[in-house]
Formats: C-alpha cells, structure tokens, sequence
DNA sequence: GCATCATGTCAACTATGTTGACTTTAAGAC
DNA sequence: GTCTTAAAGTCAACATAGTTGACATGATGC
C-alpha cells in the first residue's frame, strides 16, 4: 500500500488561482485526503487499506448482504473484491455463510472484531467531519451537503 | 487505467445509516467521483488520466516550476512522477528547459496544446462546481468551503 | 439430468504508487 | 582541473487495486 501522505495539504494554498473555482478544486482534493487521513493510517496499522475499509464499511450497514450486491455497491469486478474480501474472512472480520433458507447465494456479516475495525475507522472519518461542521453551524452543514448532494448526482 | 465508473452514485442512498455522519461520508466519496468524471471521461479520451491531469493543473498555475518542486507539490517520489512526466513532454504538452541564469533545475511550462487540455479538463471540474454552487447562493458556497478548508488542514 | 444463477479462481494485463541503487548533468569550491 | 554536491533521470523489484477473459464449483429449479 501507498504510504499515507504525511504532506498533503502542505500546499493547499501554494498555486495561483487562474479561475475563481480554483480554490474550490483543490478543497476538494484535499478535503478528501483530509477525511481519510487518519482513517487510513489506523488502516495500515491492522494491515488494512481503503478497499477494506470500504467493503466493512457496506457490510455493517447491509448485514446479510450478498456478494453480487456487495459488487453492485462496491463498482467493482467480482475479481476485484476476491481479494480483499478474502483476506477480510481469513482475518475473521467478516463470516460469509450459505442463506439457511437455501440460496444460493453467501450472506456476509461482520464479525465483533471486524465491527471493532469498521467503528474506528469509520469513527476517525466522522470526528474529522464532526469538528469541520462543528465551525460552520446546522445552517453551514445542510448547505455542504445539498452542495455535495448535487455533485454527487452528476451522472 | 481503470475504466471510469458509470454506476457509481447510484447506490449513494441505499446504505442504512448507522450514524448521523454516515450521509456525510458518502458524500465525500460521491462527491469526489461526482466532480471528476467528466474530466476524468475526457481525459481518457486523449489517453490520459488523473495523474496527468494533476501535473498540467500544478504547472499551468506555477510557469516554470522545477521538477522538484513539483514532486514536493504532487507528494509523491520522482520514480512515480517520471513516467506520465515524459509522456506529456514526448506528446509536447509540456515544455522542459535549463534555467536560462545557469541553473541546475529543468522548468516546466505548458505548451499551448497542453494548455488546451488543461483548460478542458479542469473546467469539466469547474462546471461541475459552479453548478452546485449555484443551488446554495453565496452563503452557501460559503460555508462549504468553510467545512472543506477545516478538513483539508486536517493533518 | 440439465440449465442456470451465484460464487470462486486463474491468468494476463494496466496503472499508479513505493524503495533502493545507480548515472548523468551542471554548478561551485578549492 | 578535479572534486563535491544538487537536481534530474533511469532501472529494477515490488505492492495494490483495478480490468477482461475463461473456466470451475455449488445449489436450485424443473
């Protein structure tokens, strides 16, 4: 895994601006970095990177969700997510077992360890979030999510 | 390169929410694939991706920056900077020349077609932004980057 | 028994990053 | 002039995270 950039961030302010949404651009590089800094050293530290992190964090909020729609979330090629989620089971963060009502299909749940994991990371995500709302009030925080809403719905 | 995702944001609300912030992680991932996919789809076109998208945008806003302090600026090593370096100097959208005062750095400019390209790219970027932007009014754009800078200095 | 769906796996490939170990080029010290 | 040093360039080996394609396995439905 790629080290977890300590300096990023360093230069947010350092190039000049061609076009007044310049600013707005390198926020949004950097604010990403920013949320998931933490997030992913704890990450390093159990062995773990993003992709894991995002498969735990979808499995605590799906328990009992199958692996094709586990793909489905993801974006990913079944290929893809062979890998990490291997190494998920084979750590025992996550337990994959056959629906007792005979389906075809593997229900994935977390294990308590691996909900340990998904909390903290998921938990230094939001304290990040949490103290950048924290300055700009209800009012602020509803206009960066109807902000982000509509970027996120460019598609 | 990885194919640009279609799908992604179509998910964006079918996750139960575990916690108050949970939308507002989401939406920091959305929002980043939201605002770069057009940019990102046009890029590849010209068979280039996020990469050399980074090192156009960094120089076009620093003229005659020396390749040093680019890889300081991008925050990643000169191995990792060399290949889609050279790939935009042998497809002349950078220019690179010894400082003409005797100097030991090379300086990076854009060429005009490189500045084409940056332009395109990042004003896919722009219109994405400027679009949501225009939902909040002022005070709203405000606000998020108000938010945006207190995450992106989180580190 | 057979088709099909969901899953699993293998191989080859691309892209983007890392570290380590060099070389080359230019400038400055002496 | 030679030597040192700084900046840049290059080569190899590696890791991660994705892609496609091809094929195997397991369970269900008929």
């Amino acid at each position: 895994m790629p080290k977890t950039s300590q300096a990023a961030g360093l230069h947010r302010a350092s190039l000049a601006k061609l076009h007044d949404l310049d600013a707005a651009l390198e926020l949004m590089y950097y604010g990403w970095r920013g949320m998931t800094l933490e997030a992913d050293d704890y990450l390093a530290k159990q062995g773990l990177s993003r992709s894991h992190h995002r498969i735990l964090y979808v499995v605590a909020r799906r328990p009992d969700i199958a692996i094709g729609s586990l793909i489905e979330i993801l974006g990913i090629s079944k290929q893809a997510l062979n890998r990490p989620l291997n190494l998920l089971l084979e750590r025992k963060l996550l337990t994959s077992q056959r629906s007792p009502e005979q389906h075809r299909s593997k229900l994935l749940r977390l294990t308590a360890a691996g909900q340990r994991i998904e909390q903290t990371a998921s938990g230094h995500e939001r304290k990040v979030m949490r103290e950048a709302f924290d300055r700009v009030g209800t009012r602020g925080a509803a206009a960066w999510m109807a902000v982000m809403e509509t970027i996120a719905d460019n598609n």
